[in-house]
DNA sequence: ACCAGTCAGTTAATCGATCTACTAAATTGA
DNA sequence: TCAATTTAGTAGATCGATTAACTGACTGGT
């Protein structure tokens, strides 16, 4: 028998309240997790004996160790996780997943990724049943250490990676939806406002290389349908001016600004977020410039911010809070072994106010 | 020596990795905690070994369960935890305390409180270093039940115990700022609107019984400060009506009805939240009422949207980005073994245009 | 009186890693 | 050349719990 001085000021164990009482280890870890095993008399006496020691109950780690499960969903997010709580997006997404884990009594533990740190360490010291990845670029270290993790993982937005979980939407869709929307429109100068394509600071316009490189599955696609349906569209020569920035309203601003500098002036200022839009409806403001008349402008996410502008935003509308609840229910699916499914969620155009046809002369 | 066939099918452990490469298990441990301990060549080796064998890493329960940290901090949220993303002030300080644990490679772990669950069991199981318990009823079972785990905890708000860290402000002293400025306007006639004051479902005005036996002490000093202030000022017969409510803006419009239905009508509406006040706003303007002209409002907290409401709410502005962030800062000293400190931060009224003085007659 | 079945506990294996103390071989210094 | 030091790796204890299998003592039906 391994007995550790019970007064000896180390830590109290289970087997310090076993000694204490006299009785055996596993009979105190069952006063704990199976009540019916023991006589009520006992049980109460070994709980006593246990407050009065001080034993803080079973540890969890040991106890996780044991059992193999945590009952903890991980989660994983591109920017800094200070950023999740100031994108609206991101705010409604997370709030549909905790619902979810709160629903199963699980856990969500919130993963740090600083710019600089060792994600996938972090990763692999997390304890976790499943670990949710939230808008990876495609070359992320990260993505490589949670699957040679091996662990259920369901990818949000992207990467999108064959044979495992995935939520996301057709954003090549989404951005057809838009180009065909402003063509339709009869707009001949566009400009388009895009997040980071890459992971670097770059500011400026968009070159073709960038795009090809780009490990932002999601932007490079609204990108691409919205510039498809753009040049396939009923007017004739379409110029594209663009602009990268980061994706929030001062950037979308600031980047506004620049396209709206340019010549010929675009008559449509078409954000890949919702955020840049936002930014490019301030900068329509601050030049005097009136939405829809002088400038149309359009976003894609449908953050609640976009209903509630003036104008309110035409945009892409994308389920966030679906979206947070099919990853939680895949994440904790996952778990019992369930399969690793793919949701692809539907998307709408939402047409108000922001939006117009272009005026003439 | 402890063994267990290689390719039986069983879990990849750092044993197998260890047996397939002729190595001892510490040895294999060393390739991924100390690399300078090995030379590169047999590190190579064993890394690829693990590599074929599909090892997914040293398992990290089983490490914080030897090292005894497992760099996370929990947090236990009032309402279920999807309202955590869906009240502007939790949104704001979960994201300070977010990026603090981030700035310290922590993760941050939001422990599940649906109102059935056996919370107590859930703060039993949490693989966290400290607890942060966010604006608890002082008489929720979820206090005693981190208190008996001895874990380094941060409370804020509420409860206040006696040799525990805290994080907070005098909401007190709030209320009064509010009274204060209420009758210095000359009102006579007031409605207060409160959050829940005990946890149940109540609706309705708030007895005497209640307030004494609330269990928010935040609620209840913020109520009593105005109230103290209101029957002290210089206004001489002051009549006050209140109503307690869901802390929702939908639930302060309802409320804000009821007391504007009740006689002698109030020209002011006090409400003990942001939110509460932003729902007062609403049922003035569906009654056409003028703010302030016919109605004064004011809010508590200053969170976002009450600058951005249509008139900007006046209200006491509490920090709660630096409360996030004090909290965090807290947590994260208090594993390395920081003192238990007590942190009140400031607090002032913002003057701003939905307050303005009784109208004659 | 005998066997089967519950009760209330105990024993000992096990989860998967980390770390201190140790050893054998190689290197260094005078 | 031989003791001292460094290097590379090993053995075994340990972290703190859970649980399958077992043991005696009772109970009760026939």
């Amino acid at each position: 028998m391994r007995t550790r001085g019970a007064g000896g000021g180390s830590r109290v164990t289970l087997q310090t309240v076993a000694d204490m009482t006299g009785v055996s280890r596993a009979t105190v870890s069952n006063a704990y997790n199976r009540p019916e095993r023991l006589s009520p008399e006992l049980r109460e006496q070994i709980l006593d004996a246990a407050r009065r020691l001080g034993y803080p109950g079973p540890d969890p780690a040991a106890r996780r160790l044991r059992l193999g499960r945590s009952g903890v969903v991980g989660l994983l997010f591109t920017e800094p996780l200070s950023y999740a709580f100031s994108d609206p997006a991101a705010v409604l997404f997370l709030g549909a997943v905790a619902r979810e884990c709160e629903s199963a009594n699980a856990g969500l533990l919130l993963l740090p990724s600083p710019p600089d740190a060792d994600i996938a360490g972090t990763l692999r010291q997390a304890v976790v049943d499943s670990m949710c990845i939230y808008s990876m670029p495609e070359d992320h270290e990260a993505v490589n250490a949670v699957l040679e993790r091996q662990l259920p993982t369901v990818f949000v937005d992207q990467p999108r990676i064959r044979g495992t979980a995935f939520v996301g939407v057709d954003d090549r869709h989404g951005g057809r939806l838009i180009g065909e929307h402003v063509t339709a429109l009869g707009h001949h100068h566009v400009g388009i406002l895009t997040p980071r394509l890459l992971p670097d600071d770059y500011v400026g316009p968009v070159s073709d290389e960038r795009l090809a490189a780009s490990t932002f599955r999601i932007f490079k696609e609204r990108f691409s349908g919205i510039r498809d349906a753009l040049l396939q569209g009923p007017v004739p020569d379409v110029s594209i001016t663009t602009q990268e920035r980061g994706n929030t309203p001062e950037e979308g601003e600031a980047g506004a600004h620049m396209l709206l500098d340019s010549e010929p002036r675009p008559t449509a200022l078409l954000g890949l977020t919702d955020q840049l839009a936002l930014g490019a409806l301030r900068a329509a403001r601050a030049r005097g410039l009136s939405v829809p008349g002088d400038l149309t402008v359009t976003g894609f996410d449908d953050i609640p911010e976009a209903a509630a502008s003036d104008p309110p935003l035409t945009t892409v509308q994308q389920p966030l809070v679906e979206k947070g609840t099919a990853a939680g229910r895949l994440l904790l699916d996952l778990v019992q072994g369930g399969p690793a499914k793919e949701e692809m969620l539907s998307i709408r155009l939402v047409t108000r106010g922001s939006s117009g046809p272009v005026r003439d002369g």
